[in-house]
RNA sequence: GGGCGAGUACCCAAGUGGACAAAGGGGGCAGACUGUAAAUCUGCUGGCGUACGCCUUCACAGGUUCGAAUCCUGUCUCGCCCA
């Protein structure tokens, strides 16, 4: 399928520039596309995943990606979308996580076979450049007029507190010199962006119009093509919790918690998230919508995009491992899960070691217990929790002064070595006993 | 630089000498209901303590008072208006 058509109907096509010549362009020959990534973080976010993703359908319809990491735009920061000037990042701190991102790229992209996707850092031309020659080669092609008039420089100039500075009021000039960069060395004629992108974009196509003035007129110049900024159907970040945000990366994020994730997704927001976020193809979603209108318990929306979700960042074993899980954390009874998959199962959930001894006695109560976990933050809390019947052992619940005055003994133990503690229905703590 | 106004808990926001750990809403946590949902209802929501109680909070630092979120002085920060 075409990339612009594979975009429109997964809901992912914002606005492109130079209509129907683009599609022409496309439609005739294999193209070149960059996406910038700004290297501000040492990992990604689910919130970083979208234009990842752009660059791989484009790659899926035959195109070739690149990725442009802002290795020197990294030092100056995009205003873009920023109520305040940003910190300016070490060159080793931009290097160590431009090293750090590439980790999830690698999982989305082919950077093997026809259409290897490729990386490139804008440090390497952007740090040659000699500020003179910026002034009288591209500068001179920006009109300041036009510049103050893009939104995000803008507003931040209207903002009487914050201001611009010099040195992110130049960061389109920088942008567009990128896209101008990789028109002449790389043949590089799309950019993909976020709609927030469009103004720095233009820019780029305009520097890049500018430059070829003497070529031939036939010559495609450069277009853009932008991607919505999605959203949950509440109007929140997608990607966003209580506790921060969801890594791609399962050092930051457990390919369970990941997988919880997709999987807590409201009915309303599954089926669009199925469209986003992954790669499935439009029958087999609307197959899936209408097995999760028919028996919207199932949540076979919810699990088919859980499992997409967690296999392309963690792996099919992965996917296995995080339904098993949750099958005997939410579903099953835990008493009888044998040796092994207790252990498998309760590697994703906070744990802490414990004395057997103390069992039986004092020390083994609830109530002395429950606030050495992530459980409960003091006795207080846990006699609140164990008198509302909020905590269970072992699967089972138990409330009222029963609970308060329980005291875990060596008949709870299972396979002799593992308690598990529950708050609510979410919140496991696995207590082992040596 | 001059004038005015504001800073209260995770957020918004009431409170203008004692009954204030501080109304209300949001958010969060938990319970019921459920589909590990939504909606709804209930409880908790500064900290600690087995109900009494103790400790720390109303921008910050001092002061007045038996007693201060509340009054006074200074400082800082933010907003609006004038130069």
């Amino acid at each position: 399928m075409q990339f612009l058509d594979e975009l429109k109907w997964r809901g992912l096509l914002h606005q492109t520039t130079g209509g129907d010549e683009l599609q022409k362009h496309l439609a005739s020959g294999s193209r070149i596309a960059y996406c910038g990534f700004d290297p501000t973080k040492d990992a990604l976010t689910i919130g970083n995943y979208m234009p990842i993703k752009m660059l791989r359908h484009w790659q899926l319809a035959g195109h070739k990606p690149i990725v442009l990491m802002g290795g020197g735009t990294g030092l100056i920061g995009d205003p873009s979308g920023k109520d305040s000037e940003r910190q300016l990042l070490s060159k080793e701190q931009v290097a160590k996580n431009i090293e750090g991102q590439l980790r999830c790229f690698t999982k989305v992209l082919d950077f093997e076979g026809e259409n290897a996707a490729v990386i490139v850092n804008n440090a390497d031309w952007l740090c040659e450049l000699g500020f003179l020659d910026v002034l009288r080669d591209v500068g001179k092609h920006f009109s300041v007029n036009t510049m103050i008039q893009k939104d995000s420089v803008k507003d931040r100039l209207n903002n009487r507190e914050q201001g611009i500075s010099y040195t992110e009021f130049s960061y389109m000039i920088l942008q567009a010199y990128d896209f101008l960069h990789l028109r002449r060395e790389m043949d590089c004629t799309i950019q993909i962006a976020g709609s927030d992108q469009y103004g720095n974009i233009i820019a780029g196509i305009d520097l890049i119009r500018r430059d070829m003035l003497e070529k031939d007129g036939t010559i495609f110049r450069g277009a853009g093509i932008t991607n919505p900024l999605v959203t949950a159907s509440d109007g929140s970040k997608i990607g966003k919790t209580e506790d921060g945000a969801i890594w791609l990366s399962e050092e930051r994020t457990s390919p369970y918690a990941f997988h919880q994730y997709w999987l807590n997704v409201p009915d309303e927001d599954a089926g669009k998230f199925l469209r986003w976020f992954t790669f499935l193809d439009q029958s087999t979603i609307e197959s899936i919508e209408k097995e999760h209108s028919e028996a919207p318990h199932q949540r076979a929306a919810q699990h088919a995009l859980a499992d997409a979700m967690t296999e392309i960042f963690h792996g099919i074993e992965n996917v296995t491992r995080c339904n098993e899980a949750a099958k005997a954390l939410f579903g099953g009874d835990i008493t009888s899960l044998d040796v092994q998959m207790l252990g498998e199962v309760f590697s994703e959930v906070p744990a802490g070691e414990f004395a057997k001894g103390a069992l039986g006695g004092e020390a083994a109560s609830l109530v002395e217990l429950l606030p050495q976990t992530e459980l409960c933050k003091s006795k207080r809390e846990a006699r609140e929790f164990l008198q509302n019947g909020s905590i269970s052992i072992n699967g089972e619940k138990i409330h009222g002064e029963e609970a308060v005055n329980r005291i875990l003994t060596a008949d709870d133990l299972l396979h002799g070595t593992t308690i598990l503690l529950r708050r609510g229905k979410k919140a496991w703590f696995a207590s082992r006993w040596n």
